[in-house]
RNA sequence: GGGGAAGUGUCGGAAGUGGCAGACGAGCAUGACUUAGGAUCAUGUGCUGCAAAGCGUGCGGGUUCAAGUCCCGCCUUCCCCACCA
């Protein structure tokens, strides 16, 4: 036995051990309990990195606990291995992908040994091999077969620079840039196969059946967003027949969802109006007689203060309303809005674009003939493609009725019940602002230009409205008028008030007030004149629920049912029904590139669409192809690949050349190893089931599943997505394919250091007062000048910065000095010719995530060389809030380097003579038990640096007690037992260590130690004793002893008595005999 | 603009249901053993203060005998979504 910890000689040893031995050979046995804990599958890009084992060493050791706790535990491991790359590398340098990749995965493979997982690589899956995309391929057909997977012509978002589509979860934020490699991506119309994820959204928005994080859970369903609403139909008033076209109904019903599915598609007819399953089923019992324009609106509740309509300008029906004079305007609009990528489309500042195409629609409610416009800010892929817009209850409608014009008629009553007027100067009579005084009413009176004062009146509720309108008639100057805005809408005239309450009176009242005040006839309608004094801003729309007002006879009807009533009534009527709308789309599973799993489709001239038999599979991706400078998929142009026989009629046909996105391979792959390259000998069919059942009896569903959370909404969507699928399919019995997920945080580069700073001043107390400073680069650090901190001088690195001081570092060894800033002080910065300020200096702590380019990769290989793998585990659990991660520290695995080293030297080292330290037994029982108890408690909720705290205190407290109880036979339990609870940890050490007592191969099939309750139990304890909430004193008192025995210890406490004196006890509380708390009063 | 998470020493981070803030480490300081120390061991280490004591969990209020934890109002950072009707 070595006695100084090698780990360089224990750890590969024990690795070959035990991979001789089958150690992690997971085998079913009906006669233990399961548990499946499965870990995110790593990209093989060639290299694993510190996240990979950041998120792979804890799940480790809790699946290596759980197999200690008696569970037979399946911990497997693969490849998801297409993906682009792969293909990239073959462009670049010429080298196959299969090539690259499998020789990626060699190395990788190796990389993931030197970590000791406890990995059964006899259940290895990697995707990109024959045997298991073959399974892929069947899980297309079976979906196929099922109606799941369709294929249709439709924007999709496609990315110059990977020459693919991308399903809309890879495209990323505001700028709508390609997950992969930050491309903008652009709307391209191409023929795509979907898979009808959206069958499942509402089950999918169902977390009921599993332990998922809320963070997961609310990004899901943010992303199905879900919006219960009506769909409502409006009837184009005048029907343009136009181009000669003749269009029945039928056309018109759009987008039918049973149109779209598998075969019923006629693919190769495109001569059909574009059709799109997002567009609305518009239901056949509803009355047809001129152009239906069916609308989504979850408040159809304001249905009354629909004043116009839009469409997206890639809507069907705008070719066939438009009216002949404005072709060419929306003609130019189609086009501009069809040129502008979604960036800017998005990025225009939100200011709103649109054109009139002449036509008018019929608001069914109130039958007001209302003009349709197009504008760009309806999108074409949510809700049917078109809005009613209802400008006083929807800031989008607002903004755009503003610009253009278009009236604004309110229809639901503020809940606030908050009301604005302002008074014109001159428009009231003397007296006006006491007799507000007076009335109790809040107003501000200020200049106006040079007008004179105005006053800015705020009103709240209907009574103070009415005493206002009272007020305003009785002072109101001839020849003005005066208008409340906010919960009501009126307008006061010397003869009469009249209120803003439809477009008639808008209109009516806009008129009056030109006539009255010339300078307003600029403005169309009343609200636009409205919107120009700033002090009405916040009142002029509102997006609550209320009640409804200017509704006709649903006037007042309550807002907690208004949307309800008006839906039914919509029913009952066949204008409209209640519809659910969901954000989520149809997954785009098309990718135009070579590596991944084909689609096993043809495309025969004369039947269509027809699925590569079962028996046929797989679709092999053809070996020798010719990889395009550009990225096109060579398959292509791979004539041995491309043209075959059609399966149905025997005659020629060519191959679907798009693969499959490798998200779909991921998102089944935790059954894949349930029996990997399942029967790959033999031909697949129909009723085949794509692994061995029981096998999946057994190990299915996964009980924990570890991963980053930036998969959220794609592969955990996806994979839920998938197991769904197969239950419907008949596949498999459950719902969810993960029980228990949680993810890990994420591994930062270092922090950067900051400027040297070079200070001069003055001392002022504890802190250094800057007169100027001088600035040397992080950047050349080769030439900072030394640390210093004298009287008059201070320099040295910038740690931290704040507005009104710099910490910094004046010495070598970490001296940290406060410099406070002065305003007026120069601050010279190398570059910066007229000087910066404070806040240009940089400082220490900036991190950013680890990257090749940015240098700050750390290399666990090297770190394994340095340290052992058990080290680096330890360090990987210890260092960081597993769940939140954050920049790497490369000195604070020096903590772990000697907590190890600590642990080997309690075992194999004899105490010193002449130690010490005394332990009693019960004191060693005790800690020994507390360990066993948080170390099985913590790894059980994934707090991994709590677990390595608790084995550090423990292995301090065997230190100690080392010199009085080695050789004991509690001596021999309590280092059994620290082994046992560092095994799942540091597996290579406590192997070695075990073996090192004599004990039977192998430590890691050991049972987990257990803890007994009456051993926490301490004899004595102290217990605190507060006065007025601060802790005056301690006493010590036995655990069994009752409230007044510690009441009294503490009231005869020296400290508390002298506490006490001169003061009154109100009262004493002994909480849970954990405090003493002593309430007491002055004099 | 909407939603979420988080703010605790110099740093990473501890603190079931409100109950001694700062566990365990890193760093730093002092000492011991050393040719040496980036090894090891010991001691100390939230801030102010000689001390008594006071102040301390982003800021400001509140509830309570007692608040990092609960309530109200702000600030900052990070993440996700974003013209979704």
């Amino acid at each position: 036995m070595p006695n100084p910890y090698n780990p360089q000689d224990i750890e590969p040893k024990w690795q070959a051990r035990w991979d001789a031995d089958g150690l992690y050979k997971s085998v079913v046995d009906h006669s233990k309990p399961k548990f499946y804990a499965l870990t995110m599958l790593p990209y093989p890009s060639g290299d694993i990195h510190i996240g990979h084992w950041y998120a792979m060493s804890p799940s480790d050791v809790r699946a290596r606990f759980k197999r200690m706790q008696g569970y037979n535990v399946l911990f497997p491991m693969g490849f998801d291995a297409f993906g682009l790359p792969a293909e990239n590398a073959a462009i670049q340098r010429g080298i196959h992908p299969k090539t690259w990749t499998l020789a990626n995965i060699e190395r990788e493979q190796q990389q993931l040994r030197t970590m000791g997982m406890m990995i059964d690589w006899e259940r290895e899956a990697i995707s990109c091999l024959p045997g298991y995309y073959r399974w892929s391929e069947w899980l297309f057909l079976k979906f196929y077969e099922m109606g799941l997977a369709y294929r249709k012509k439709a924007p999709v978002d496609y990315c110059p620079n990977c020459k693919t589509t991308l399903a809309r979860e890879q495209v990323i934020g505001e700028e709508h840039i390609c997950e992969r490699c930050g491309t903008p991506v652009f709307k391209k119309d191409l023929e795509q196969w979907f898979w009808r994820i959206t069958k499942y959204a509402d089950e999918l928005l169902d977390f009921s059946k599993i332990d998922w994080p809320d963070k997961i859970r609310l990004a899901q369903t943010n992303w199905i967003q879900r919006s219960e609403g009506a769909e409502v139909t409006f009837m184009v008033d005048e029907v343009i027949s136009n181009q000669g076209l003749v269009i029945g109904n039928q056309g018109l019903v759009i987008g039918n969802q049973e149109s779209v599915i598998g075969e019923q598609e006629p693919v190769t007819d495109h001569q059909l109006p574009v059709t799109d399953p997002q567009l609305p089923v518009t239901d056949p019992q509803l009355p047809v007689t001129d152009y239906q324009l069916t609308v989504f609106t979850t408040r159809p509740d304001t249905l009354w203060g629909a004043t116009f309509m839009v469409l997206s300008p890639e809507h069907p029906l705008v070719e066939r309303i438009t009216k002949p004079e404005f072709r060419e305007a929306v003609k130019a609009y189609q086009v501009q809005a069809a040129r502008q990528t979604e960036i800017e489309r998005m990025s225009t500042e939100k200011e709103k674009t649109g054109v009139f195409t002449g036509a008018y629609a019929i608001n069914p409610v109130n039958d007001a003939r209302i003009p349709i416009w197009i504008a760009d800010y309806v999108l074409i892929t949510y809700g049917t493609g078109a809005i009613m817009a209802v400008p006083a209850h929807d800031d989008r409608d607002f903004a755009f009725a503003v610009k253009f014009g278009l009236p604004i008629i309110p229809v639901i009553d503020r809940v606030d019940g908050l009301a604005k007027s302002f008074a014109f100067p001159g428009s009231v009579r003397e007296g006006f602002a006491d007799a507000l005084k007076d009335a109790g009413i809040e107003f501000t009176a200020a200049p106006v230009g040079d007008l004179g004062e105005g006053l800015f009146v705020t009103l709240r509720g209907n009574a103070q409205i009415d005493r206002y309108i009272a007020l305003m008639q009785a002072y109101l100057v001839e020849g003005n008028w005066n208008e409340i805005v906010g919960a009501r809408w009126a307008f006061i005239f010397s003869d009469g008030v009249r209120e803003l309450d439809s477009v008639e009176s808008d209109a009516e009242i806009l008129a009056r007030c030109k006539a009255i005040y010339p300078p307003v006839s600029a403005n169309r309608t009343c609200m636009e004149m409205l919107s120009n004094l700033p002090f009405y801003r916040d009142a002029l729309y509102h997006a609550e629920y209320g009640a409804m007002i200017n509704s006709g006879k649903f006037s007042g009807t309550p807002g907690d049912v208004a949307k309800q009533r008006v839906t039914e009534w919509l029913a009952e009527r066949g204008r409209g029904k209640a519809t659910i709308n969901y954000r989520l789309r149809d997954w785009l599973i098309s990718r135009q590139r070579y590596w991944g799993a084909p689609i096993p489709v043809v495309y025969c001239e004369t039947c269509g669409v027809v699925p590569v038999p079962y028996e046929d599979l797989p679709v092999l991706l053809p070996d020798d192809v010719d990889f395009m400078p550009t990225g096109e998929s060579p398959l292509k142009y791979h004539e041995g690949f491309l043209h075959t026989t059609c399966p149905k009629c025997g005659g020629h046909a060519t191959r679907e050349t798009d693969t499959m996105d490798t998200f779909v391979c991921s998102s089944w792959y935790q059954y894949a190893y349930l029996s990997p390259y399942y029967r790959e000998s033999e031909p697949a069919h129909a009723d085949s089931i794509p692994w061995d059942t029981e096998e999946a009896k057994y190990w299915v569903p996964v009980d924990t599943y570890t991963g980053g959370a930036e998969h959220a909404v794609m592969h955990l969507l996806y994979t839920r997505f998938f197991t769904k699928a197969l239950r419907d399919a008949g596949i498999v019995n459950f719902d969810e394919p993960m029980l228990q997920l949680r993810n890990q945080g994420t591994i930062l580069g270092e922090p950067r250091c900051g400027d040297c700073v070079e200070v001069t001043g003055a001392w002022e107390g504890a802190a250094f007062r800057a007169e100027g400073v001088a600035v040397y680069s992080f950047k050349d650090q080769a030439t900072w000048p030394p640390a210093e901190r004298g009287a008059t001088l201070v320099r040295g690195e910038v740690i931290d910065r704040d507005d009104v001081s710099l910490k910094v570092q004046t010495s070598e060894a970490g001296e940290l000095t406060v410099v406070l800033l002065n305003e007026a002080m120069p601050v010279a910065i190398p570059g910066k010719e007229k000087g910066g300020t404070a806040k240009d200096i940089l400082y220490h702590l900036d991190v950013e995530k680890m990257s090749k380019s940015k240098k700050n990769v750390v290399a666990p290989d090297e770190l394994v060389a340095q340290y052992g793998a058990d080290t680096v585990r330890a360090y990987l659990m210890f260092g960081w809030r597993w769940e939140q991660g954050g920049p790497w520290d490369s000195q604070g695995i020096e903590g772990v380097v000697r907590w190890i080293n600590r642990v080997w030297n309690i075992v194999t080292e004899a105490p010193q003579a002449g130690a010490t330290e005394t332990l009693s037994e019960r004191e060693l029982l005790r800690a020994m038990h507390f360990a066993v108890k948080s170390v099985t408690e913590d790894l059980e909720n994934f707090g991994f640096n709590t677990v390595i705290a608790r084995l550090m205190e423990y292995a301090n407290v065997l230190n100690k007690a080392r010199s009085a109880h080695y050789g004991s036979a509690l001596w021999d339990e309590a280092i059994t037992n620290l082994l046992l609870l560092v095994a799942p940890v540091a597996p290579h050490m406590a192997e070695e260590l075990w073996a090192f007592l004599g004990k039977s191969y192998s430590v890691h099939t050991q049972a987990w130690p257990t803890w007994n309750p009456a051993m926490l139990v301490e004899d004595e304890i102290e217990i605190p004793v507060q006065i007025n909430g601060k802790v005056r004193g301690r006493v010590t008192v036995p655990a069994d002893a009752g409230e007044e025995v510690i009441k009294a210890a503490a009231l005869a406490d020296a400290n508390v008595q002298r506490h006490l004196e001169g003061q009154q006890v109100l009262k004493v509380i002994v909480p849970n005999k954990k405090l003493v708390s002593i309430v007491v009063k002055g004099k």
